[in-house]
DNA sequence: CCACGCAGAGCAATCGATTGAGCCACGTCG
DNA sequence: CGACGTGGCTCAATCGATTGCTCTGCGTGG
């Protein structure tokens, strides 16, 4: 408690009698320190324990070393997977990471507004699952705020995501080949202002697979499932009640699979002998009912959004990356041809 | 990408005519500022739309705003949940929220002492599920860095957790009055230097439990899941590969809990006829299986946490507080009397 | 009527780093 | 042998706020 002044640079600078720039220069690795210097100032400053201040730090080089990771729902696992992605690569390459919650239409507003005046105190931004107006796209893109969005993607920022359509057809595809005529989609919020795409290009892929096998969509085999558990089981909860069900539910993640699949049990109904269901995700629990599901790697997609960040902050540079992340198949034990 | 300076507070002073020092103080309310300065300042701040840089502000006002939530593993559910109860009190109190993984023994002690040198760049610090040493809790508690503990607790350190406990006795006693005689535990690692604590105790209601109903704890029937989905597979495999297995089982984490339940499934077993499962967390995923768990709500803790910190530091004081969480048994459909 | 108190605002030092300009000494080359 | 280049440092300005101290009026009590 009592005032422990921190060690500063000053302090390893009188240590190893030298400058205080030479010590800032030594640390920091920049080329013209002479190699013995450059050790006395190690040794020094590692006997003092000396941690730069990183507000001072940040105040002089006018770059503020973190980067923000905002998403709509932090406790979500998708978002946690990123946030972790993200941390170990920008720890590893000495940035902070911080995390920004915005949730709904209004947070969003605001946080966008507030990140144009971010210049210079924020180096990059992480935008996981947050829909964005194109004005806003258009206000964050002028800035030299180096940002990526994962899991939507807009003229002229960065992106990392999967081809959802077709990561869709895949999951649908599954189930046409197994015999499956009537499939369910339980989709996300189509007015869900902050996901939509995620959710439209899926249902995009669901519709195409079964256009392509000559099917026609029907309307009534579409539900919304808010991208939670309960939604997911609302909408099989609906399924079920139609006069005809399906025989085969696409759930457009693992979460809402999960609740519907619980729902089908619950109903009676076998799975898969009476009710296919696929997700999307790979959650690490739906191994645990052995769900069917698309499997994509959030954490890796965090990683990269990091990793193009701290290269485009180190060459000074501004590029336009885009990254389709690789998806699978993982065929459990949530389907089987109907009978 | 142009340089875009942005709006510092000269400009404001500028704008309001008015010197730096009062546009200070009024953007920040203090009291001895005129009310109509105030405005002044205020309506010249709005249109120029300015936002102090964090990073002046933190090293001019000696404190950085900024509290780092350390956590074992943060794409985890718990720490995720955690995080986000942080984080929202946290914004709402105009502090940073700053994540932090610190995986293994050696990025602990590592963090430990570099938060020993974070005085004045770190105003506090929650740890989540991270194990200290003795001489890691003094050194924590000798600096004037708020520190909370979550999940475990040390003297001299504020904490907030369950009476795990009670908590697991509850767990135990449930399947107890149901009629089982052969309770087989999945625990954590007892010798994971990151979380051995909640595991121990959860450990002792277990053996309470049993003891108070008479009844001697079979070894056979401890197994270690590492509170991992994987761990409680092999920890239930292990289990029913017993020559005469327990009829219920306590898995201290609903993740492990679902782990073992899908592996009873597999095996054929009918739950909870043949076998009960009780977990511990209620993870939004153990509804989608009917897990009977214990609930704990992670998301308060953090927040509760967070409220601490930030209160202590506004009130300037470094009061040790303690919490116990309410849990509560929520019985669904994993277990029943054995048959 | 004078001095004293006090609210309100300004001055300038300060926080702890970064960074460009400047200086010095030692080689090298014509 | 002198001019010039260059590696290696130091000086000092700077980043953008905060804050203790000072200064200026104005209202009041003696």
């Amino acid at each position: 408690m009592a005032d422990i002044r921190s060690v500063t640079i000053e302090d390893v600078a009188a240590a190893a009698s030298v400058s205080v720039a030479t010590v800032s220069r030594a640390l920091r690795g920049l080329d013209n320190v002479a190699h013995s210097t450059r050790q006395k100032v190690e040794l020094a400053a590692a006997e003092l324990g000396y941690v730069a201040n990183p507000a001072a730090a940040k105040l002089a080089a006018g770059s503020s070393k973190t980067i923000v990771v905002a998403v709509s729902n932090i406790a979500g696992w998708f978002s946690a997977q990123v946030v972790g992605g993200v941390e170990a690569v920008l720890s590893e390459a000495g940035y902070d990471t911080q995390v920004m919650g915005v949730a709904g239409p209004e947070a969003r507003r605001h946080f966008v507004a507030s990140a144009l005046q971010m210049h210079r105190r924020v180096d990059g931004l992480v935008m996981v699952d947050i829909r964005l107006e194109p004005d806003e796209v258009d206000a964050l893109r002028d800035t030299d705020i180096r940002t990526v969005t994962i899991g939507n993607s807009y003229p002229g920022l960065s992106s990392v995501r999967p081809d959802d359509i077709s990561a869709a057809r895949l999951a649908v595809d599954h189930l046409l080949q197994l015999g499956h005529q009537r499939i369910g989609l339980i989709e996300g919020m189509p007015d869900d202002p902050m996901r939509t795409e995620v959710s439209w290009r899926r249902r995009e892929g669901y519709e195409q697979a079964l256009t392509r096998a000559g099917i026609v969509v029907d309307p009534d085999l579409l539900h919304t499932g808010n991208f939670s558990i309960e939604g997911g089981q609302d909408a099989m909860a609906r399924l079920l009640a139609l006069p005809k069900p399906p025989t085969a539910v696409f759930a457009i993640s693992d979460e809402m699979a999960m609740g519907a699949r619980g729902v089908a049990v619950e109903q009676g109904l076998r799975i898969p002998e009476d009710m296919s269901v696929v997700g999307f995700d790979d959650h690490p629990l739906a191994q645990t009912v052995a769900l069917t599901t698309i499997r994509q790697d959030p954490t890796a997609s965090g990683a990269h959004a990091a990793r193009w960040i701290v290269e485009d902050l180190r060459n000074d540079a501004c590029n336009l990356h885009t990254h389709e992340v690789d998806v699978e198949l993982v065929v459990r034990r949530t389907t089987a041809p109907p009978c």
